[in-house]
Parts: C-alpha cells; structure tokens; sequence
DNA sequence: CATTTTTGGTTGTATATACAACTCAGTTTA
DNA sequence: TAAACTGAGTTGTATATACAACCAAAAATG
C-alpha cells in the first residue's frame, strides 16, 4: 500500500482538522505536548515536532510554561496589505467617513464574466464609495461582488461597515491578486479627488478570493501627489529546486 | 555571567561564520550531523536541530543520503523583486539595449545628504539611463551611488552590464525599501519615454543596502500605458506579539 | 570490462529519559 | 488579607539509542 505519513505528520493533521472544526478557534489553547502523547500514542518529542512545525507555519503560537495556542489568520503581504482603511485613519488620528455613490445589483460588465464564472446576462453586484480622512476625499472604491459569495451584500449600512470589513466576515479572505498602475484621471476622478490640473492617479486592481470562490474584484484610485505604496525587505537565503 | 546560547544554537553560528568566511560556498557540503557531532562535542539531535533551523531560514538545504549543502541567495520580494531587466526582456524573446544618458561624479543632492549619511560638498556618483526593449524606451532609471560601497562605478561599461547586475556584485543586496507613486510626466520624461498627451508614468523610488552600508538610491520611470506591478498573495497563518 | 553487490556514510523518523525554565492555581504563613 | 511558598503542569533544551531510506564509491562477480 501506499507509504505511511510520518507520525508527526499525522499529529499536525489532528491539530489542523481541530481547528477546522472550529474545536479550538484563535488563541485558544490546544493540547499540550503530554496530552498529545495520549491521544496519538506517540512520543513527546514527536508531538513536540509537530507542534514545532506548526508554529513555524504561523498555525500555533506556544509560550514556554503557558501552552500551545491558535495564531490569528492574517493575510501578509508587506506591501499591499488589506487593510480597514477606517481603522487606519482612526488611528493616526483622522476621522473616518464615506459618501456612498452606488449600490446596485447589474449585469456583470463583459470584461469582468471570465473572472467571475458568469455568463452574459448574469448579475453581480456593484458599488462605488469615496472614503475620506476628516472630510477629504483620499481615495474611490469601485467594487463589484460576487452575489454567491456575499448575498447580503446590498443590504449593508456602509455608513458603520466598510466593504472591506463586512466580506471578510462573510467571505474570508484566503488569497488576492494585485495590479498597481499610474493613470490618467478622468473627469469624475478629478471632480471627486479635488485633484490638481493634470494630477494623476495611482490605481490598484485587486481581486480576492475565498478558498476557490472569486469574492471581488475592486479598484482603488488615489491621489498621485497624496498617496504612495512604501514597502522594505530584506534578503532571505532560499532553496532552490535541484 | 550572561545567560549561556543554547548549544543548538553555538553549532548554527558555527555553520553561519564557515558560510560567512566563505569557507563554504554555495552548493558546498557542509559537516554531516556526525561531523559536527565530532567537531561541536554536541549530540546528532542537537546537530541536526541547528541544520534543520539553517535549513528553514533558507540558507542551507538537505538532501537524504547524501548531506547537507549552502542554498544560494535570493532577494525575495514577491511583488517588487529586484531583477536583472536586461535579462527579463531577453527571457521573453526582445532584445535588450540601453542608453547611457548621463555619467557622473556630482555634489550630493542636498534631499539625499541623510539617506547617504554625507555632508554637504561631499559627492556620489550619479547616472542615468533608459532602458530599451526591440528599441523601445520602457524605463528610465536614474540612480545616485555611494562611492564607498562602489568606488569603480563610474568605471564600468554599462553596454556590456547593468547598473544592477553590477552594484549586485561589488555590494550585495541585504535589504531593499521601496516608493511607488503615480506621477505627471515632465518633458525629459515625455520625450524619453515617447509618451502620450497627458499620460503620466508609475514612479518606483528605491533604497538599498548592503549589510548597513546604503548602496543606492534610485528612481524607475515607467510609461503608464505600457507598465503595471502585478502580485499574488495567499493567507498565512501568523504569530502575533503577546 | 560491464554489471551487480557490498560497504560506509549520509539524512529522516522515532522513542525514552532527564533536567531547566516558566506559568498558574492552591495552600500556608505572617 | 496580603505575601510567600508549593505543587502540578507547561514548554525548552539536551542526550542516547535504534532503525529506515537514500546515496555513492569500492569491491566482487560474470
């Protein structure tokens, strides 16, 4: 028969098919080295190595003397992090608000059926808002949603909730798709921007994922002379394939 | 006295210094678990959790049966790798050229005297340039050097190699920071880039470094119409701070 | 001389045991 | 009642031992 998983294989998948089942969720403690000797019939040290490998995959986090504990998900790109634009004004002080200036259900625009799995004819969502930092506009949101992964996407206040926010409650985020391109503005970006003569804009085209399901496709627009992507790394040793 | 490092950890900077006084180069083997059993008087498990950990932090790689080997370097930025351009527009089949616009020593300007640590009078070297595919300008780059991390760079002939691939080898990248702005285009640029009415340009500032040594700071033009940064990302599981 | 077998060395997996360092709840003492 | 102590449980580090699986060079065989 097929070969045999290694036996600290076997205690992650235990670990990662409780947390699944939500058994234990994020920061709750899961079962100790000796626990896991118990219920696996292994030795400590293999447990201790499958709980090793699993918190260096970021699942666990383990505090000597305390436990082992579920990390929180966070999806990480050091550039292009998804974030709660609310949040992040709030806290460098600004006020948060938005004008909302559509939400509607439509036919899914041509270029966007292929992305969606959808046919012609076949309706999506769609939104556009302005999010401004103490009543300056800094950036448009133009969204569209796919109606099976967030039914209950026009019915939100987007007055209390970003979009942002409430799909990554009902549409968690597990993977996303970044195009960053400098534009010219047309005339409703220059008008809703109060951007200057021949200022242009930064856009980034972002399409997200829930496990296999193509949550949105958005389009974020800001103001070249007000907003920049920054980012910083540093070099990492890396495998390469033999 | 100071709390004593983990012997583990005394065999992983006895690995990292052999790596480091390039007593093994990439692709080298490096001592076996039962050399360094020998060499480091610890025992296989301990030897063999250092070069797991090395192995993980992607400087060393393993190979069953036949032993233990230094991984080459890799900057790793998924959505802003630094990448020889002349050998990208030649992996997807245009030819590459260039033009050597400008070459030269000159004061510091005085917005980089900070970045460089310079004071004012001192001087870096300065060039700019516009990179070509079939011919066509796709990318102007003009770039500031700090004489101490590259003191021939005015000397190289910048036909034969680019900038890039040649600060690369006299002053490795340890760390990049990166800016990304859309930006209006100015004439050189317009007339450069052979750009469109009013068509603005994605702007990439770039800083690096090589250990803590600033090597340079240079900016990437690109013609909006023509040039997009693309990214993917998954969720990871994370560790956050307790 | 080519092929097969053997040998020595490597990494991979697994178990047992021991002690150190840390955490926290319960008990004891002042 | 607050502080100190204790005990039980946790993770962290370390060693020893054993066998599996793999690799490559040397030796044996046809």
């Amino acid at each position: 028969m097929a070969q045999e998983e290694p036996r600290y294989q076997l205690v992650k998948d235990f670990i990662l098919s409780g947390i699944n089942a939500k058994q234990w969720k994020e920061h709750k403690r899961v079962p100790s080295e000796n626990e896991l000797v118990e219920m696996c019939k292994v030795s400590r040290m293999t447990a201790r190595r499958a709980l090793d490998e699993l918190t260096e995959e970021g699942v666990l986090y383990r505090v000597q003397g305390r436990g082992t504990f579920v990390a929180p998900k966070k999806l990480h790109s050091p550039l292009l992090e998804i974030r709660n634009i609310a949040e992040e004004i709030q806290n460098r002080g600004s006020s948060y608000s938005n004008e909302l200036i559509l939400l509607q259900k439509e036919s899914c625009p041509v270029h966007l059926l292929k992305h969606f799995s959808l046919n012609e004819g076949d309706e999506v969502y769609h939104s556009i808002m302005v999010h401004k930092e103490d009543g300056k506009p800094i950036q448009i949101e133009q969204r569209y949603v796919n109606p099976t992964a967030a039914p209950e996407y026009l019915k939100q206040d987007y007055k209390s909730i970003t979009p942002n926010v409430y799909l990554s409650k009902v549409a968690p985020l597990t993977e996303a798709e970044h195009q960053i391109q400098a534009k010219e503005a047309d005339p409703f970006m220059k008008v809703t921007l109060k951007l200057q003569e021949l200022e242009p804009v930064l856009c980034i085209d972002r399409i997200t994922w829930s496990d296999t399901i193509l949550v949105s496709y958005c389009q974020l627009y800001h103001p070249a002379s007000r907003f920049s992507l920054t980012g910083r790394f540093k070099t990492k040793h890396q495998l390469t394939e033999l």
